[in-house]
DNA sequence: TACGGCGACCGAACAGTGTTCGCAACGCCG
DNA sequence: CGGCGTTGCGAACACTGTTCGGTCGCCGTA
């Protein structure tokens, strides 16, 4: 991280060519190179040319992350994303079809994210249902870690085709059949799993984006909802009775239990298939 | 549906009032009273004044939720949605405090559409088997008919602040608890279905609706992208075979089936749970 | 060496977007 | 009758994603 070549190469991207533009209050037009502007010189001239093109989808990718996980969804646009590439907006296209592609580009990245779950003793039940909660919580976390995940989800009609989601899969397929279960079972499996780990998380991300747009604390706005929340209960007894005692103690243990219940419940119904399976 | 009252109050809100505007080819200025623009006449004056005012929250909604229906997330601003309630766009925002409240609003109405679960006689397990299902096949329905619910859903922090989501969670809790579940458990029992049915919806709806966008079948467009998707696979064994022979089964059953067996799973994990706590 | 082609880049422009503000019109209450 | 609160709205602001036309500088060929 701290070594030179990736920071240098940054620099030099971030520089592109001098050809300037009109605008004239931004920066001074390079005045400490002592080069008239237009004229060619050592200082002025475009760094390597165009052949190793200055901007990259790779690198586009990683800046509009960047810039999600620092200022959320609604802070990304293709203007504000090509200034931090130091190029203008309609450059971005000839990397990317559109905005769309985008989002599903930076999607998949973030499923690259996680460690891929290992398939190797997955015969014995510990280690297989260790490797999907490692997994599903891997994934929980991610969602969490980049919140605006959940409001782009829904707008990505292909994540499964992601490489990097593909590789989930795959490793993910590995482990249930080395378990013993054939493909179609291990499909389900993995399908019960994904979707109660995406459903969560998508609730959850939701109230941490939420909770992100007032800068407070989670305690804090909770202690300040609390009341009109129990308020707007009082038609409901079950619920009223969760809210007021349960829920906070739920926040306070940093809602980890919860998923992790979940998520035991249904491996125990996955391993009570595979049981009867094997015994009848 | 066909009687006068009904249709007769909402045209009556349709026509608004008639004090013009300067625009001129939209419609002639109302040349069949006979009365001149500007002078009051029982034929242009405004049909009963304000107090009963023109729009209301609830029509407000509910005309968003069927331009959403009609024309998907990206058809919904609030200029098209005014012009379709014949009123201005910043009308809106006496009703309505923002886009996203309003959003907030159509999604719980989607959940208003939903049966509630019935506790009766759910100490059987058969029962309250037989109500989670109806209740979870019956919100995974809703979601994909009003597919731009997963745009939606990740920005909509506070949904289960919503009254008609208030109703359901409090009937599936009654159905936890008559099925023998203390609050805590029930609650655990009820996330690990919600959780599920919303991911498994999300990833479904998004591909509903990118498929939407394209307007052809859904056998035509994987007979489309299934080369392209086999090709994609060849470095994940596993995926390549569900994609050759599990996935087209898949589509042609209509997916149903898929859902049914993982909520089966998981219904088998809850039950063990409750018959290990009865036991031990 | 000259030149055509090509791919990257970008400024201007288009057709919208959500939202704010100030003003106008009205019914109601005093 | 006069002020008040509510409701509606036109204009305006600051943006948005995306297209188009054009420019620049390199590469392969002649």
């Amino acid at each position: 991280m701290l070594d030179g070549p990736p920071a240098t190469r940054e620099q030099e991207h971030k520089r592109k060519d001098s050809r300037m533009t009109a605008k004239s209050e931004d920066t001074p037009p390079e005045p400490r190179t002592g080069a008239l502007p237009g004229i060619p010189s050592p200082w002025n001239r475009p760094r390597r040319g165009r052949t190793q093109p200055a901007l990259s989808r790779d690198q586009i990718v990683a800046e509009a992350f960047a810039l999600l996980d620092a200022e959320g969804i609604e802070a990304l646009s293709m203007r504000k994303l090509g200034a931090r590439l130091n190029a203008g907006a309609t450059s971005l296209y000839t990397h990317v079809a559109n905005k769309e592609e985008l989002l599903a580009l930076v999607v998949d990245q973030v499923f690259g994210e996680l460690p891929l779950p290992v398939a190797e003793g997955a015969e014995d039940p510990k280690v297989w249902r260790a490797a999907v909660l490692e997994c599903t919580e891997g994934m929980r976390a991610a969602i969490n870690r980049h919140p605006w995940m959940v409001s782009v989800l829904g707008d990505v009609g292909m994540v499964y085709l992601g490489p990097n989601w593909m590789g989930i899969s795959e490793a993910l397929l590995a482990v249930m059949e080395t378990a013993g279960f054939d493909l179609a079972e291990a499909n389900d499996v993995m399908n019960a799993v994904m979707g109660y780990t995406i459903g969560t998380a998508c609730v959850e991300a939701a109230w941490l984006s939420a909770l992100a747009k007032t800068s407070r604390s989670e305690q804090e706005v909770m202690d300040q909802l609390l009341p009109t929340v129990v308020a707007a209960t009082k038609d409901f007894p079950r619920l009223h009775r969760l809210y007021t005692t349960q829920v906070p103690k739920e926040i306070a243990a940093g809602r980890d239990d919860g998923f992790v219940r979940g998520i035991t419940v249904i491996l125990d119904g996955i391993e009570a298939t595979r049981a009867a399976r094997r015994d009848g």
